[in-house]
RNA sequence: GUGGAUGUAGCUCAGUCGGUUAGAGCACCGGAUUGUGGUUCCGGGGGUCGAGGGUUCAAAUCCCUUCAUCCACCCCA
């Protein structure tokens, strides 16, 4: 059996990677003038670490969508499938809740799930994630919004459509809960399956029903955000009311509903159209109480997380179009066996500046030319019997044809100039492709 | 877990009322051009026709099974 790439995953391929490239240069940008710092964890933990943090109603359903194994050490790990945990995992770990606050830091990389796959979803993806930890001010649940946003504008998605809700405090939640269980018990026998089992488990997420029956059944009931506390009224009408002072235009979902009942008041997403089914380029919300259940201080914090490939899925639909692959400067032609060693030791001083090629073998001029074209080279410097008796290299500029004897000891600075001019095309290329 | 569509060369795809040795474009290699590339022209290599089984004198083509991919449902941290 021919050897393929497991179900769900997929190589990115030197052609793709400045696309990846772009958007994360970008995310790093952004975030850094915010003052997130970036963090790496490990893309595997204790699954504890995510089995503590997901919840009892949500673990039916979540945790046979993780990938948990045994390692030789008869240790149990899980490949993780969301940044939050981990990222929190390493803030209680190394005492960041004595660092100044807030805490804001930011990861990306890759994250798994056993999922079935379509458009925008698959088993290994690829995450940016954000969290903003120890504070519990309506401004930071404002500026994680604010900085989704600004990221996916600066990498060239200005008009995602924002959707902010809140579920509220604990007991915001549980009263709703109740009520909806009351509301809806005389009608328990026609709901669907799924919705019976969550009438039970987590009334809330009936309102997410795509069964028509159910939708026609919650459609005269009141909504999360109508029953909030007094609290968490205030804190979200402080959300809005920065983001309005900020110019960024969103929608007021009046029942956002997350499929883990770790977050706490403010929830959010982001949505794109003409990515297929998964509209939802990204979301996330406040998580007040999560860092204490994993055995922190009782820090609260707010994040979210973008998917990479839903993200780079709507710039292409916008036209945001492949970014051309980087080209070597010059590509350094031997034209005889002696000449491959001397352009070698050649090329390895010159790439201190560029990006140089070189052949490996002799070749004929033809030939050499051709691969050095091939290469994208701009320049081919060209080396064999005749230009090593008069101690020389022949430099040839690929796109006009014009071609020089040129003394050794010039090349670099000839280079230099050439690479000058190289990067005014580079820079015009950039202007291009951020419109 | 469910449904639909699609699997033919490295890539994009033609080819199915069953019938010679399975084709094209692009890509690759060579030559025209043994010290000058791109264009052009000529030639060449490359195929378990996704896999297994069945029907048939004969299967890429028909039947069954299976796997994979894509899209959608379910679900969604």
């Amino acid at each position: 059996m021919r050897l393929s790439a497991v179900k769900g995953t997929f190589d990115i391929l030197p052609d793709d990677q400045p696309r990846w490239r772009h958007l994360l240069d970008t995310t790093a940008r952004v975030l850094g003038r915010a003052g997130v710092d970036e963090i790496t964890t490990p893309i595997f933990e204790h699954r504890e670490v995510f089995e503590k943090s997901v919840g009892e109603s949500a673990d039916l359903v979540v945790q046979k969508e993780m990938y948990t194994f045994q390692d030789r050490g008869g240790r149990w790990l899980t490949l993780r499938p969301e940044f939050t945990a981990g990222v929190l995992r390493a803030f209680i770990e190394h005492g960041m809740h004595t660092w100044p606050s807030p805490v804001k830091l930011w990861s990306a990389g890759p994250a798994f799930r056993a999922e079935n796959v379509q458009r925008g979803r698959f088993r290994q993806f690829h995450q940016v994630n954000c969290e903003l930890l120890g504070g519990d001010s309506a401004l930071l649940d404002a500026e994680a919004i604010a900085l989704l946003v600004d990221t996916l504008s600066a990498a060239g998605l200005p008009g995602v459509h924002v959707k902010v809700g809140s579920v509220g405090d604990p007991e915001d939640r549980e009263r709703y809960n109740g009520y909806l269980r009351e509301a809806l018990a005389p009608f328990e026998r026609e709901l669907s399956d799924t919705s019976r089992e969550r009438l039970r488990l987590n009334p809330m997420r009936i309102l997410d029903s795509k069964d028509a029956g159910d939708q026609a059944l919650v459609a005269e009931l009141l909504r999360p955000l109508d029953m909030l506390g007094n609290a968490a009224r205030g804190h979200f009408d402080e959300v809005l009311a920065a983001l309005e002072r900020w110019g960024i235009t969103y929608e007021v979902e009046s029942a956002i509903v997350r499929g883990l009942d770790y977050y706490r008041r403010t929830a959010f997403e982001v949505h794109h159209a003409g990515i297929g089914a998964q509209s939802a380029l990204g979301g996330g919300g406040r998580y007040d109480g999560l860092i204490a259940k994993l055995g922190g201080p009782d820090v609260p914090g707010v994040g979210w997380a973008f998917g990479i490939e839903r993200v780079l899925d709507a710039l292409s639909g916008e036209g945001v179009g492949p970014v051309e692959r980087r080209r070597p400067l010059a590509y350094l032609v031997a034209l005889d066996a002696e000449a491959v060693g001397e352009l070698a030791a050649l090329a390895r001083r010159l790439r201190a500046e560029h990006r140089v090629e070189h052949s490996y073998t002799p070749r004929n001029p033809g030939k050499g030319l051709r691969d050095a074209d091939r290469s994208g080279a701009r320049l081919a410097v060209l080396r064999g019997s005749r230009e090593r008796a008069a101690g020389v290299v022949m430099l040839k500029d690929l796109r006009t044809g014009d071609q020089q004897s040129l003394d050794l000891s010039e090349l670099p600075d000839a280079l230099r100039r050439s690479a000058g001019a190289s990067q005014d095309d580079s820079a015009r290329l950039a202007a291009t492709r951020d419109h």
